[in-house]
DNA sequence: GCCGTTTTCGGCCCGACTGTTTTCAGTCG
C-alpha cells in the first residue's frame, strides 16, 4: 500500500466529508481537512516519525496524532467506519459530481434515496430531482451535465494517481526472485493526461512466482483475471492494473508492443511486412524462415526496421514514424533541461510548506532560479494583502543575501487573478516590483467564448504579465475548460512575448499537449511548471515535461530550461522596456 | 480539531454566483 500518510490523509479526508454530509462541526471538518492536505503533503513518512515530531506539522495536534496511530495499528479509524454505516461511500462519490455538495448528497440519499452516482443519473433522467425542496429544472440539468463531465474521465486515473501506483507495483514485484526486469509501458510511459489501465511488464524465465505476487499484492482489491503470463487486477481506488510477464529476450519486443498506441504499433507493423518480417510483442521474425530478427531491446527493434529509437511520448502515431525514417526527430526537452520552477505556493497562502521548506527542496532539485508566486487579493479567501506580500519579499531578499540556497536564484512572484475584464489584482506601480508574475482564471468559468477570449487577450497584453498559468482553467475530470478562440489567444500571446504555461499539477494538465503544439505553431514559448503547494508536488513537473514531449518541444520552446540572463530578458516584456 | 505579538477560550475563509426563492441555501474557489 501506499505511505502511511497517503492512507492517513485519505482517511481524514473522508471522516471530514462525511462529517459534513452529517451536518457535524464545519470548523472541525475543516481542521480534518487542512490537517489531511498537511500530512498528505508531508515529505517525510509517518511511520518511520516520532510523535513529538508529528505534533511539529503545522495543523496537527494531539487528537489527529492518535488518528494517526490508530491507522498505523488499525488500518482505519473507527470514527469512519462508524459513519459509513449511515452514510454509503457511494453518497460521498455523489459530491464528485460538479453541483452536488454535501447537503444536496444528504438530500438525495433521504429523501429520494440515491445512494449512488449511478442511481443520481438514473434518478436525473426520470425527473424525479426536480420534485426535492430546492431542487429545480436547472439544478437537475446542470447534475446532468455534471455527470456528464465525471463520465468523460470515468475509469480513467489521472497521472499523478497512475505513477504512485505503478512505482509501487514495480517497487513490489521487482523483489521477487526471479525477476529480472520490471517496468509499466501503455499510456502511462507515453506520459498521457489520463491512464485507463495500468500496463506492468516483467522479465523473467519463470512466471508463476510473479503473477502470484502480483495478485496478493495489498493495494489489490480484486482479481479479474489471472494466467500464467497475465494476470489484470483491479485496485480499491477503481484502478485496472494489467500484468504481462515475458522472456528476458523478448524484453523490448513486449516493451514496444504494451507501449506505443495502437496506431503507432499498426504502423510499425505495417512497416514489418513491407520489409519481409513480422512484428509481435514476442519479437521482430522473418516472415519466411520465422528466425528472430530482434527482440531483445527497444533500440534493436527499431533500428531492424530501419528507424532511430523513437521516445515512448511521441509514441502516438502523429507523425514520429515518418520523421524518424527520415532522421528528423527532434530532441525533446526533459526534466535534466529544466533549471528552474516559476510558479509555486507557500503556507502564506494555501500552500502547506513554508518558504524555507520549499527553497530548500527546490535547491535539493538542483535549480538555478525559483519564484515563489502566492495568491493575489482578488481570490479572496486566501487573504493575501499587500503588507503580506511585501513582507514575503522582504525575507525571500533577506534569504538571498545569505546565500542560504546557495546560487539559486530567488524571484518574488505572484499568482494573479484574471477578472473577466482581463483586468488583475494589483495597479501597473505595484506589479512592477514582481520578478514574475503569473496570471490564472479562477472565477467566472461559465462566461461566453466572446469574453474568455477578450479576458485572456488583454491578460497577454498586460506589460507585468509573464505567464498565463493554467490557461485552459479546467480540471482533469471535474471540470471541463473555459470556452476560447485559442488561436486568437495563441496569436497575442506570441505577440506580447507572454509565455503560456504547461501547468504539471497531474490534476491540471493544462495547457494539454494538443493546445500546446497549436502554440507552439504560432510562435509561443511555454513554462513548466509545479504549481507546488508542498515541497513533494516540486516533483510534478515531470509530468508536464510529459505534455511537452507529446507537443514535440525542445528547450528553446521552454523559458525555464534557459540560463538565467536569458530568462530575465524575457521577463522583461517590450511594453515594458526601456527605449 | 487547531491555534496563540488576540494565548487556554473563542475564534476559525470570505465573497460571488446560481437557482430557488419571497429573503436565502448550496456550491465553489
Amino acid at each position: 500500500m501506499a505511505r502511511l500518510n497517503d492512507q492517513v490523509q485519505a482517511l481524514l479526508e473522508e471522516y471530514a466529508d462525511l462529517l459534513t454530509i452529517t451536518g457535524g462541526d464545519a470548523f472541525r471538518a475543516r481542521a480534518y481537512e487542512k490537517s489531511a492536505r498537511a500530512i498528505g503533503g508531508w515529505p517525510a513518512d509517518l511511520a518511520a516519525m516520532d510523535p513529538k515530531d508529528i505534533l511539529e506539522i503545522p495543523g496537527v495536534g494531539k487528537s489527529t496524532v492518535g488518528k494517526i496511530d490508530e491507522v498505523r495499528r488499525t488500518g482505519t479509524l473507527e470514527a469512519v467506519e462508524k459513519l459509513r454505516q449511515k452514510i454509503p461511500p457511494g453518497v460521498r462519490a455523489m459530491m464528485k459530481v460538479p453541483g452536488v455538495g454535501p447537503k444536496r448528497a444528504l438530500a438525495l440519499h433521504q429523501d429520494l434515496g440515491v445512494s449512488d452516482v449511478d442511481e443520481l443519473r438514473a434518478a436525473a433522467q426520470a425527473g424525479r430531482l426536480h420534485d426535492l425542496a430546492g431542487f429545480g429544472g436547472r439544478t437537475e440539468e446542470n447534475i446532468l451535465h455534471g455527470l456528464d463531465v465525471l463520465h468523460a474521465a470515468a475509469g480513467r486515473a489521472d497521472l499523478g494517481t497512475a505513477a504512485s501506483v505503478a512505482e509501487e507495483v514495480t517497487a513490489a514485484l521487482s523483489a521477487v526472485p526471479g525477476c529480472l526486469r520490471c517496468t509499466w509501458a501503455g499510456s502511462l510511459r507515453r506520459l498521457r493526461e489520463t491512464v485507463g489501465d495500468l500496463d506492468v511488464l516483467v522479465a523473467a524465465h519463470d512466471s508463476a512466482p510473479l503473477m502470484d505476487a502480483f495478485v496478493a499484492l495489498p493495494a489489490v482489491a480484486d482479481v479479474i483475471v489471472q494466467g500464467s503470463t497475465k494476470a489484470s487486477v483491479r485496485t480499491a481506488a477503481g484502478l485496472q492494473v494489467d500484468l504481462r510477464v515475458v522472456a528476458p529476450e523478448a524484453w523490448g519486443a513486449a516493451l514496444v508492443y504494451f507501449t506505443g498506441s495502437k496506431a503507432h504499433n499498426i504502423k510499425l507493423r505495417t512497416m514489418a511486412v513491407r520489409a519481409g518480417l513480422k512484428l509481435s510483442e514476442y519479437g521482430l521474425f522473418d516472415h519466411e524462415t520465422g528466425a528472430n530478427v530482434a527482440s531483445a531491446t527497444e533500440e534493436e527493434v527499431y533500428a531492424a526496421l530501419g528507424l532511430p529509437w523513437i521516445p515512448p511520448t511521441l509514441r502516438e502515431d502523429r507523425g514520429e514514424v515518418e520523421a524518424a525514417a527520415a532522421g528528423e526527430l527532434p530532441t525533446l526537452v526533459t526534466e535534466r533541461d529544466l533549471r528552474g520552477d516559476l510558479h509555486t505556493h507557500t503556507d502564506l497562502t494555501d500552500g502547506v510548506a513554508s518558504l524555507e521548506d520549499m527553497l530548500a527542496t527546490a535547491k535539493a532539485r538542483g535549480y538555478a532560479y525559483y519564484a515563489v508566486t502566492d495568491h493575489a487579493p482578488d481570490l479572496v479567501m486566501q487573504r493575501m494583502t499587500d503588507e503580506k506580500t511585501l513582507a514575503q519579499r522582504a525575507r525571500l531578499r533577506e534569504l538571498a543575501d545569505t546565500r542560504a540556497y546557495g546560487r539559486m536564484r530567488l524571484l518574488h512572484g505572484t499568482e494573479l487573478n484574471i477578472a473577466p475584464d482581463g483586468s488583475v489584482d494589483w495597479p501597473a506601480e505595484f506589479l512592477a516590483g514582481f520578478d514574475v508574475c503569473v496570471a490564472s482564471v479562477h472565477s467566472h468559468f461559465g462566461a461566453d467564448r466572446a469574453t474568455q477570449t477578450r479576458r485572456l487577450i488583454r491578460a497577454c497584453e498586460n506589460p507585468h504579465v509573464h505567464i498565463i498559468g493554467h490557461p485552459s482553467a479546467r480540471r482533469v475530470g471535474r471540470r471541463a475548460p473555459i470556452d476560447v478562440d485559442w488561436p486568437a489567444v495563441f496569436a497575442a500571446a506570441a505577440r506580447t512575448g507572454t509565455a503560456l504555461e504547461i501547468n504539471a499539477a497531474p490534476g491540471r494538465m493544462d495547457l494539454n499537449d494538443e493546445h500546446v503544439r497549436a502554440a507552439r505553431a504560432a510562435g509561443v514559448r511555454f513554462s513548466i511548471d509545479s504549481d507546488a503547494h508542498s515541497t513533494p508536488q516540486l516533483d510534478n513537473p515531470r509530468f508536464g515535461v510529459g505534455t511537452a514531449q507529446r507537443a514535440w518541444l525542445g528547450t528553446e520552446d521552454v523559458i525555464n530550461t534557459w540560463p538565467w540572463q536569458k530568462l530575465k530578458r524575457f521577463l522583461t516584456k517590450p511594453a515594458t522596456r526601456e527605449s
